[in-house]
RNA sequence: GGGCGGUUAGCUCAGUGGUAGAGCAACUGACUUACAUUCAGUAGGCCAUAGGUUCAAAUCCUAUACCGCCCACCA
């Protein structure tokens, strides 16, 4: 083979390395081969679902990074594994995304007309949707790429319907008539997950409103005077007294005058604007709710278009904000505005494109999550599902609690539609039963139109983890890989997404059919793994539109797809919630595959020797037993960035700046290869493409990806240190510093115990070590205790005394610490447990025979 | 309005009861034949503040401040 060039070239190796796992098989469950009795329980990961419009941001990167180590460790450890990939249709999103390149070519989407329009948005998912697979691929990410699904596979599709029949004939999907968000810009109503409330300055005016049988009037605050329109009564507290006697009497809505009431509700708070408040139930969700209490009518007055209805009367088709402007002038000029005072205060805007939502009531699908969130809440409560770290149980239990019904309908096209038909296509005119028919084929007979609209799409992502095996139907990978092993996500998507699939697993998988006797069996996945955020490093969020981003493939060109994902990984900790990203972690990491690579090539090099093994060869051996126990007992609670540190410091440490340079004077060679070979092993969930290239190159017949993970105990109770070693390295090297001598100049070492390493330790400091204490040697006090002697005719009078202030200040700082231990020695008698004191004791013995250490050093010295 | 995180060296962060660590940056030295994407070393911290528990607190408790995130129907 020819000589491995000195830097290695990550961009050379990956793509090639990675071809080789996909036409390996490593990828599928046992390697592509068919199940038999499986005694091993298999592993499974579902991939959190990209969109086809995304592309890889440093999020995805960190989560395939963690995602792709887990799934990699699982396989090495002989588990069945798979990595279910797929991506999302993504409703809004994708239909946001074609909208806008067309409307580029100047066409909207009704020039097309539904139908054409779905054409393009398939041809522009043909070219773009499967660009993050592409880009995942890069990064090293170890998926089933043959199991690939798409939300709006057939296959899929009608898994979607099914569950919609399936929960409308349960009961838990129901059509109503009800208050609903509505995004004006997308024309479709969002569920309450998708919406943002934002501060904002803004106005509250004061609006009187004449009493209709007596002088005087009511004042009123409000921030949106425009749904003035529609209000149907006053509300008050109760227990007001400044209102009590009115309750029952009549006022008359300005400008319109139409009379409504003046009504008592506990919901109103007295101490706010004038305690009095217009109720809006059309246009408001707690106005909703006070008017549905109170029997209230309900005018809709704002549109679909973000228009006045034809109800607004002579304000008609006007813009809110053009409305607004016109009726406080015309309250000005009625003086019924009392009073317009700036004020801060929520609104709430489409998380998609940040348009003000405009509460409206709107007839939609719903589920109902009163008949969910029991057995939802309870998984967790019980940890039937586990939670890392745990405290997401607690939000997670929080956010069930308060759950309100889901609106699943979505006036979009790009989507799955809803199997519901009708006879009028009108909507809205569709009785909430008895006039349509729920079934995934039309009814028989003519004249039956499908529902316009489309799901949410997290409808169809919440039956990811069981649609993607199979279901509805029972088959074997539904029987295999169900429940799944741990669901990883950042925490942006837990309810959107997570709690969806939970409840959604919970209910269809108790059906007779799939034998699911119990929660446990029916979940869709046992643990649930929250990983950091990513922030920018200033602690920004990275967003393409702020231009903080920091595009991952970028870094996978300049450093590679390894060196990208250790440094992500190296700078995350378990429980940490976020991230300051620094790419010069990622350049780290790129130094890092570099080391590992010279470490081979320093192996390569050495010639085989036939010496008994060192002392440094049993410590080394002992060292990565205890790695690998404790890397194992990491990846197994999800700390893989403690995982990912623990091997870098093993390797380059004590691996590379120990044992090596130990290994380069003395040693076993066979010992040295084999940890190496081991640590290529551990390092490979985590560097995927180097250690499967290093390990071809050391003739190895099979790939690393599906090598067999080391699963040794560590054994030794007592293992071997390097303490001693390094501390007498240290100490000499620091010693040559103090004295000024010249690298080079090889000086006389005696050291008060011996060592098997003494080659080593002679190179390592450039010293013959001798038998005897000269008298004329130099002692440096050794932290672990004992002592060195420097003997060389290079030591001047000036580098003795400058040994001579060193020693003096050294002993002065030990005596502080001597007293201030013998304090605390005092304190902890007879209240602190033995073993502490003990342990103190020790600290203060080798105290004293360090102070005794320097003290004959110093005695030494001015004999000098 | 509620909840959850965080506050440790210039920067990014480890450290869950025994008196503070790493990497990067800075500074000093070295092209020591695996690696200058390297090696050796130096310096730098009242562990946010105030109380409390304890022989002993960065660590446990309580408040406060600041930063961040999540949830929420205050017109």
């Amino acid at each position: 083979m020819a000589p491995l060039p000195k830097q290695y070239d990550p961009l050379q190796h990956e793509p090639a390395i990675y071809k080789k796992w996909e036409e390996s098989n490593a990828f599928k469950p046992n390697n592509g081969q068919p199940f038999k009795r499986q005694d091993k329980k298999p592993f499974t990961i579902m991939l959190p679902l990209p969109n086809i419009t995304g592309s890889l941001h440093m999020g995805h990167a960190l989560q395939y990074s963690i995602m792709d180590v887990l799934i990699r460790y699982h396989r090495m450890k002989g588990d069945p594994t798979l990595w279910q990939p797929g991506t999302d249709h993504a409703g809004i999103a994708t239909q946001n995304v074609v909208e806008k390149s067309l409307r580029n070519q100047g066409i909207s989407r009704h020039d097309l007309g539904r139908e054409k329009f779905l054409a393009k948005v398939w041809e522009w998912r043909e070219e773009y949707g499967n660009q993050i697979i592409q880009q995942m691929k890069r990064l090293g990410s170890s998926c089933d790429w043959s199991r690939l699904v798409f939300t709006m596979d057939d296959k899929y599709m009608r898994a979607v319907q099914e569950a919609f029949v399936r929960y409308y004939e349960q009961g838990i999907v129901y059509r109503g008539n009800r208050i609903i968000n509505w995004c004006p810009r997308c024309t479709s109503v969002i569920s309450d997950l998708e919406i943002n409330h934002v501060e904002q300055a803004s106005e509250l005016y004061t609006i009187a409103y004449p009493f209709s049988s007596q002088p005087g009037h009511i004042s009123v605050a409000t921030t949106r005077p425009e749904t003035m329109l529609g209000d149907t009564a006053i509300a008050v507290h109760p227990a007001d007294k400044r209102y009590k006697k009115l309750v029952g009497e009549m006022v008359i809505v300005p400008l319109i005058n139409r009379p409504i009431p003046i009504i008592a509700d506990e919901r109103i708070d007295q101490s706010f604007g004038t305690g009095a408040v217009k109720v809006t139930p059309a246009h408001d969700p707690l106005d909703a709710e006070i008017g549905n209490t109170h029997k209230l009518p309900i005018i809709n007055v704002i549109g679909e278009d973000g228009r006045l209805t034809n109800l607004a009367g002579a304000y008609a088709n006007l813009p809110l904000d053009e409305a607004r402007l016109q009726i406080i002038n015309e309250l000005d000029a009625a003086e019924l505005l009392i009073k317009t005072e700036p004020y801060r205060h929520s609104i709430t805007l489409c998380d998609r494109c940040s348009t003000p939502i405009q509460p409206l009531i709107s007839r939609q699908w719903f589920v109902d999550m009163s008949k969910l969130k029991g057995a939802t809440t309870a998984v967790a409560e019980q940890e039937i599902i586990k939670f890392f770290p745990p405290r997401w149980k607690k939000h997670f239990i929080n956010w069930m609690d308060n759950v309100h019904d889901w609106t699943i309908s979505r006036q979009l096209w790009w989507g799955q539609r809803i199997p519901a038909w009708w006879k009028e296509d009108t909507r809205g005119t569709a009785k909430e039963e008895g006039n349509f028919v729920v079934s995934i084929d039309p009814p028989e007979g003519d004249g039956w139109l499908q529902d316009p609209d489309v799901f949410d799409t997290w409808f169809s992502s919440a039956l990811w983890p069981m649609a993607t095996l199979g279901w509805p139907d029972n088959t074997a990978d539904l029987k295999t890989f169900y429940p799944t092993s741990v669901l990883i996500s950042g925490r942006d998507i837990i309810y959107l997404w997570i709690a969806r699939m939970i409840f959604s697993g919970l209910n269809f998988m108790e059906d007779e059919k799939y034998a699911r006797p119990d929660q446990a069996s029916r979940i869709p996945f046992e643990h649930v793994f929250i990983h950091p955020t990513v922030l920018t490093k200033t602690g920004q969020r990275m967003s393409k539109s702020l231009g903080t981003g920091i595009d991952p493939l970028e870094l996978v060109d300049e450093y590679g797809a390894d060196a990208t994902r250790f440094g992500l990984l190296h700078q995350i900790s378990y429980d940490n919630q976020a991230i300051k990203f620094d790419p010069v972690s990622i350049r780290s990491g790129r130094n890092f595959a570099n080391k590992i690579w010279n470490i081979a090539r320093f192996l390569e090099s050495i010639e085989d020797r036939d010496q008994p093994s060192t002392y440094a060869d049993h410590w080394i051996q002992q060292r990565i037993q205890q790695v690998a126990v404790e890397v194992t007992g990491n990846l197994e609670s999800y700390k893989v960035g403690e995982a990912a540190r623990l091997l870098y410091d093993f390797i380059w440490h004590d691996l590379a700046d120990w044992y090596l340079e130990i290994l380069k004077v003395q040693g076993d060679t066979k010992v040295a290869h084999a940890v190496f070979r081991d640590a290529l092993i551990l390092m490979h969930p985590f560097l995927p493409h180097i250690t499967e290239l290093l390990w071809s190159n050391k003739n190895n017949a099979d790939l690393l990806i599906s090598h067999p993970w080391i699963t040794n105990k560590a054994s030794a109770k007592n293992p071997p240190s390097l303490d001693l070693f390094q501390d007498i390295i240290n100490t000499v090297r620091s010693a040559r510093r103090l004295l000024d001598l010249p690298t080079k100049s090889v000086i006389d070492l005696y050291i008060s115990q011996p060592s098997d390493l003494a080659p080593a330790l002679q190179t390592m400091t450039h010293s013959r070590l001798v038998d005897a204490d000269a008298s004329s040697f130099l002692k440096f006090p050794l932290i672990i205790g004992g002592v060195v002697g420097i003997g060389s005719s290079d030591i001047t009078a000036d580098s003795i005394e400058a040994a001579a202030k060193k020693l003096d200040n050294d002993y002065n700082a030990l005596i502080t610490q001597q007293t201030k231990y013998q304090q605390i020695l005092r304190q902890m008698t007879g209240k602190a447990s033995s073993k502490a004191i003990t342990a103190k004791k020790q600290e203060l013995a080798l105290l004293a025979e360090k102070l005794s250490e320097i003290d004959r050093s110093r005695h030494a010295l001015q004999g000098h």
